[in-house]
DNA sequence: GGGCTGACGGTTG
DNA sequence: GCAACCGCCAGCC
């Protein structure tokens, strides 16, 4: 099978991707367990890192419970990433990580 | 079919 | 507060 599940997991999670408002930040657990697989943060993970072309959604808004962004190989430097977050209105803190409490996504409803 | 890998999460030191 | 370790689950060789 392809990149998606006979659940549509991957593509739940492409959707919860794309319902994630500008200035608003989701971890990996949250759309995982949003997806019905609370589990399955690294599938997210690894859902994210092979996402097909043209879907445009804002995978910088998804990161780590920590509030780390993700490693550098990813985009092309962290930097990018942080900068899109700030252009957005996210909120960083002085030891370079997301103001999560500040700036985590509610969720759908 | 078996084993390795990975944008993680939670616990422990 | 940070770093290391173990545990989870699905995709890929």
């Amino acid at each position: 099978m392809g990149i998606e599940t006979q659940d549509g997991f991957y593509k739940k999670i492409y959707q919860l991707i794309g319902e994630i408002p500008a200035g608003s930040v989701a971890t990996y657990g949250q759309l995982a367990k949003l997806a019905g697989k609370p589990r399955g943060a690294r599938q997210v993970g690894y859902a994210v890192s092979h996402v097909p072309d043209g879907l445009k959604l804002p995978f910088h808004r998804v990161m780590a419970s920590s509030g780390k962004l993700a490693p550098d190989h990813v985009f092309e430097d962290q930097s990018f990433q942080r900068m899109l977050l700030e252009m957005e209105g996210v909120s960083f803190l002085p030891s370079g990580k997301i103001d999560m409490k500040h700036c985590l996504w509610q969720g759908p409803n």
